[in-house]
DNA sequence: GCGACAG
DNA sequence: ATCTTGTCGC
């Protein structure tokens, strides 16, 4: 699975996501995840920092925080972000001590041009449920939602639903929900809205965002902190 | 050929 | 993502 993250080519990146994309499941959860936790990644010159923040759902209670840092090894490129920031980020979430039941993802998970986006790898690599939430869009068509937090309309691409426009606070820029792997858009965007709270940005994804942001600071220039 | 393009 | 000054609003 280390190699499904870390192609040497851009051609063998585009066949990882063919393959894996094979075992991805889109469908409506059983049951409710009681550990949820978040991951994104922050970089620097040549680091890629990746934080994971854990969290008790339900209320949303905060457990703990896990990170790592490497070599960023791939470039940005669109559609093909899991290559440059995924192999951290699960090393990120490998560090917590209780293994979540659900991941948030900074980023898209069906929404891709693929139909197989960061979120829905994560999914299928760690083989549980996760969901994409992004900033902006990638892919896709939609109608802009309502004014009001809770207000939402289908992201359609190829005449398919594939995610979800939501807006997660009044009066501020929608987020972009689609599922990863194990779940679907309703109780993606459930989910979502559930875990968020006074911002824009559900809480988990914006205490994993702080934590990368303070590891960079931290140890940005420290030679060896590697194992 | 031109525009779009997660982080 | 990152860089980076001022500005608006609670």
């Amino acid at each position: 699975m280390k190699e499904d993250l870390r192609p040497r080519t851009i051609e063998e990146a585009h066949e990882i996501q063919r393959a894996l994309k094979k075992k991805l499941k889109i469908t409506s959860p059983k049951k409710a995840p009681q550990l949820i936790a978040a991951a994104d990644a922050a970089f620097s010159d040549d680091f890629v920092f990746a934080a994971g923040s854990l969290y008790r759902y339900s209320p949303l209670v905060h457990m703990e925080d896990a990170f790592t840092r490497e070599k960023a090894r791939f470039p940005y490129i669109p559609g093909l972000l899991a290559f440059r920031e995924g192999h951290a980020i699960i090393s990120a979430i490998g560090k917590l001590t209780v293994a979540p039941d659900l991941v948030l993802i900074d980023g898209q998970g069906i929404a891709h041009p693929e139909g197989f986006g960061i979120a829905s790898h994560i999914g299928v690599i760690l083989g549980i449920p996760t969901i994409g939430c992004a900033k902006s869009r990638l892919i896709g068509e939609y109608e802009e939602p309502g004014p009001i937090k809770g207000d939402w309309t289908y992201l359609y691409h190829r005449g398919a639903r594939v995610g979800a426009v939501v807006r997660t606070r009044s009066f501020v820029m929608p987020l972009f929900v689609s599922p990863g792997h194990l779940a679907d858009i309703e109780s993606s965007v459930e989910i979502v809205l559930k875990c968020t709270s006074g911002f824009r940005i559900p809480e988990p994804l914006r205490a994993a965002d702080r934590l990368s942001k303070k590891m960079r600071r931290d140890y940005a220039g420290s030679p060896a902190l590697d194992k």
